[in-house]
DNA sequence: TCAAAAGTGTTTGGGATACACCCATGT
DNA sequence: ACATGGGTGTATCCCAAACACTTTTGA
């Protein structure tokens, strides 16, 4: 922890952390894990620091696994925030306090950071969340009720999103944060979540079969109320062929 | 420089950069401001510190009025690149070599450094490249005779281009890229030239004129072949309110 | 039998594309 | 006069948006 990281500072990339907004979707909502210290009162996104030989990219993958025991997930570096102020020395000195660390030798954290901001999709019913130690809860929080959080994490987790938005229309979405089966109702949801606002059903089916990512099982969804919607799955080959070429139309 | 920096090593966040990829219009041509020092064959981007109570962007504004003289023009960051063998020990080696720092001395500057990425529209003709002192040479060249770049600048430069032509969607561009009067061929140029492709003349003007920018002034371009085309300037209260609120429309 | 959600096709309008002719000017 | 680039209008096509009825199932 902390601790640790302070003993070993050199092996750390000074005055940097990532910060990881990391997505999930269930009971038609979307989620956001966040975690909650006992030191402060507020939220927090999940992050942590780079190690002085490992590529940042490395370091955001560190941190989504740590915290969802997921690997091979969707990640993606969408902004760097370096305001000045970032940074309150009132949070870090509160945090050594906790820990009961020495403001001298807490000098290496209680400095000015940036932050590398990363955004993940993940598989809600995969994801195990897992405090590191006693001292924190992590914790799935609808988008819509995500309570004070600290620092600039409210304009992280914001910035976070729009970003996504703007992705969508440029790459298929579901993979990552639906599970393996799934019907077109529940990822026009999906969409619909991300977006912020209601689609069309019969030109949402249109438009996300015509890309071609889509196979229809054989079979329906069981006990369900009404209509039984028909069943899903990705075409995982096809899926990846679009994510790297992109997709020309939007939403 | 980098001697004055290291003196004052305390007042600059460690391991972080700034660099720019600044982009020119002139004769037709995008152009990319880069710099040539002595102690390397190599060309580089114009890059700088970050002072550590100053913002990032902050920081960008520096470099950016540093090299070109030019102050409140387009700046947006764009990525951060942060792979932990983008610096090389060589390449920071060579440069205390040359201006004679002991290796000791330059810990600081050898050290494994992340480096944020901006990238700038600027008007060609406004702009005095500007070198730091005697041993740099700063020039304008064309984005398409772009030589050998240090480190990892190259892909700092195409991923800049990629972000700009992706942008164009969400923006109108042009106003810090031309001079103040300027015709639609030129303006089409422009756009032709960063999206690296052919665009329909009429189908063109139909479309900027569209976004309602556009003031066509009761003057010609003089002292050309040909027919004189019309000139045209940026009604800036209505381009403001575009970039604010965005494009709908793509090319 | 009724309410609530799922499945399915057609029409229409606007934007993108493709395309051709006339005009002005310097050589 | 002619070559070169500038200016303008129209037809077409495709995608996106709008829209209504039938089907299935649980309550």
């Amino acid at each position: 922890m902390l601790k640790t990281i302070l003993d070993n500072k050199e092996e750390y990339q000074p005055g940097l952390s990532i910060d990881c907004v990391i997505f999930g979707f269930h009971d038609n909502q979307l989620k956001v894990l966040l975690i909650k210290t006992k030191y402060s009162d507020k939220w927090a996104l999940p992050g942590g620091f780079v190690p002085v030989n490992e590529d940042i990219d490395e370091a955001a993958v560190t941190v989504l696994h740590g915290r969802t025991g997921l690997k091979g997930i969707f990640l993606r570096q969408f902004s760097t925030f370096g305001a000045a102020r970032r940074c309150s020395v009132d949070v870090s000195n509160a945090v050594l306090d906790f820990y009961g660390i020495p403001l001298d030798e807490g000098k290496w954290y209680a400095s000015r950071f940036v932050t590398v901001g990363y955004y993940a999709l993940v598989d809600f019913l995969q994801t195990v969340p897992q405090p590191e130690g006693k001292n924190e809860i992590v914790e799935w929080i609808d988008h819509n009720s995500v309570p004070e959080l600290i620092l600039d994490h409210r304009q992280i987790l914001d910035t976070a999103l729009e970003t996504l938005r703007m992705e969508l229309n440029l790459m298929p979405v579901g993979y990552n944060l639906l599970p393996e089966k799934f019907t077109i109702p529940e990822l026009q949801k999906l969409y619909e979540t991300i977006l912020g606002r209601k689609l069309d059903r019969r030109n949402f089916l249109r438009k996300i079969m015509a890309i071609g990512i889509l196979t229809k099982l054989d079979e329906k969804k069981s006990n369900v109320a009404h209509k039984a919607p028909n069943l899903y799955s990705f075409d995982k080959e096809k899926y990846e062929e679009v994510v790297k070429n992109g997709l020309t139309q939007g939403w």
